[in-house]
DNA sequence: AAAATAGTTCAAATATTTTTGAACTATTTA
DNA sequence: TAAATAGTTCAAAAATATTTGAACTATTTT
């Protein structure tokens, strides 16, 4: 179990593991993207729509996951992303009211 | 004058700036101990309070104030910095809405 | 079964950010 | 006027983040 100190030692590497994820420019364009079409989209087609290459959109990606501000399925060769709405409240949206 | 293209461009450099700025352990910290004292400060007390030498003080707030996200009025040799509130609204607690 | 497609992994190269200490300016105190 | 205090600037070193291409796995299409 965590004790308390620990609980927000880590709820501090994670608000800045958001805000590192999203501070870059394409990190920001595919979170744009993806904010702006509802429905399930598969990493390929954002990353075509974004224009960056296969492996730079892997990297971004895992990075946004890692951060949670995305979820993501697989199916068969391909990979659906979509936001994840409570980590941009929590650690975005209510940021500044939190701290 | 700015079109709405350039203005697009240079809101979004801002957004990343401050999202970089915000992207780091010390400076977070710098932002807590503002908002949970309302009044002005000076620089070397925050540095102090959060541990850090003058040189990288002076680092960490010329960054943020640059990010807008501090107000800073020098008196004599002093610096005080306060937050900009309205910077946080705008770039962080309204961001997901804004995109 | 071969070719095409979607995505991952790795390591090297590059770019960016952060830390550090020394030297500096300006102001205040002794 | 000398010493102390508050902060800045600079350049080098160190640490981190990003890009790139080649080789890889797994799945689907021809």
């Amino acid at each position: 179990m965590l004790n308390s100190k620990q609980k927000n030692q880590d709820d501090s590497n994670k608000q800045i593991q958001v805000f590192k994820a999203l501070a870059d420019p394409i990190r920001l364009e595919i979170i744009k993207y993806l904010k702006h079409h509802s429905h399930e989209i598969a990493c390929g087609e954002v990353g075509k729509a974004v224009n960056i290459s296969k492996t730079s959109g892997s990297y971004h990606f895992k990075l946004l996951e890692a951060a949670g501000l995305i979820d993501t399925r697989r199916e068969a060769r391909e990979k659906y992303v979509t936001l994840n709405k409570q980590t941009f409240d929590k650690y975005v949206t209510d940021f500044y009211q939190n701290i």
